[in-house]
DNA sequence: TGCCCTCACCTAAAAGTTTTAGGCAAAAGC
DNA sequence: GCTTTTGCCTAAAACTTTTAGGTGAGGGCA
């Protein structure tokens, strides 16, 4: 009598990863997208462990789709102009999709993050500074301070604390990436 | 029969702040808050409006505390020993309060947030670059800048995203101190 | 075409969280 | 010792998570 969903763990996580933008990524709940399927709650469990799988897999999709943003915008990109385009990408990404972006940051524990596309994003800042001249140890301090950047600005901005003030956030953000590209050409040595 | 416990609006705040840095922020909850008090939940309420009311509470405390120190750590200080110095303020207190740092990013709604210590926290960076040679706009692009880092570089340490890789972080701090240093010293221009 | 088997989805139910409404007795004020 | 305040309680409704076990729809096979 009643006709067949449809269910699936793909389909549940990719309506999950929309409601993660329509609702924030912590209203995400196992209740919700049963109530967007319409189908009792229960049924979802044959799909998904638990709720915290679910942010899990909904958490890896994000990663998935933010590298393949990366790499598309990289190819073919070198220097300021490749770490400008990486910036946005991740800047943009959170615009979009604030939710999958919130995703992005949930903990994996350690087996899932190392296979988790979050290799590859490590993988590209380091392609990435291949236009500047730097030596280990110094490009991993590099990476590591692009990361803290980029994040530290994205979600900064998205949770309004840039607000209330002016120069507006898209001139800080020029001037910021400026700057990156500035300090990555003359990189200091070690006080 | 059931002698008194003495709740009050700060005793919760405070009491729910240990336990976020017990067991998450996300996870503190008003009836794990009850359960710690050995009291009824519905008591709580008599005390703080409701959950949302109970963590915005923790995230204000987590504040001031986080000014607090920032102010103490300022005092006497300038140039790069006050730059090391309010950096290491942020990433000690999450280490040492990764629940009450986590509630220190709860997004407050704007009138709160203009109410906060948030707004110190803003003011404390700008004192700092009195110590370096930027007028504005420059010296707002780096008081954004600076949060970034910082944010962005406790937060991903803290979420274990440095992890599985040499150099130690410890290390890239110093280093990330050092390039945040000259870089303020010598701002480039609009490009 | 008809049978069977898988599995998508269901009902039932237990346990936990949030929040409101109304009551009693312990403290506090006089 | 009285009243007033209010801290904490019981009761109850609404929602989320998760497990256990059942039924029928759909696909595979004769």
């Amino acid at each position: 009598m009643a006709p067949r969903v449809g269910l699936t763990t793909e389909r549940l996580t990719q309506a999950g990863a929309t409601l993660a933008d329509e609702v924030g990524f912590d209203q995400v709940t196992v209740s919700e997208l049963a109530r967007r399927f319409d189908v009792k709650v229960a049924s979802l469990y044959s799909h998904v462990r638990n709720s915290h799988d679910l942010k899990t897999r909904i958490a890896l999709l994000a990663l998935e789709e933010l590298a393949d943003r990366a790499a598309d915008a990289l190819a073919g990109r070198a220097g300021k102009d490749a770490l400008v385009a990486l910036a946005n990408v991740y800047r943009d990404y959170a615009r979009e999709h604030p939710g999958r972006y919130a995703a992005a940051q949930f903990r994996l524990d350690p087996e899932t993050a190392a296979a988790s596309a979050g290799v590859r994003h490590a993988r590209m800042t380091r392609a990435l500074l291949r236009g500047y001249d730097l030596d280990e140890p110094d490009q991993t301090h590099a990476v590591r301070l692009l990361g803290s950047v980029f994040h530290g600005y994205v979600s900064i901005e998205m949770g309004g604390g840039f607000s209330h003030s002016a120069p507006d956030t898209e001139e800080t953000w020029s001037r910021v990436l400026d700057a990156l590209d500035a300090l990555l050409r003359t990189w200091p040595p070690a006080s």
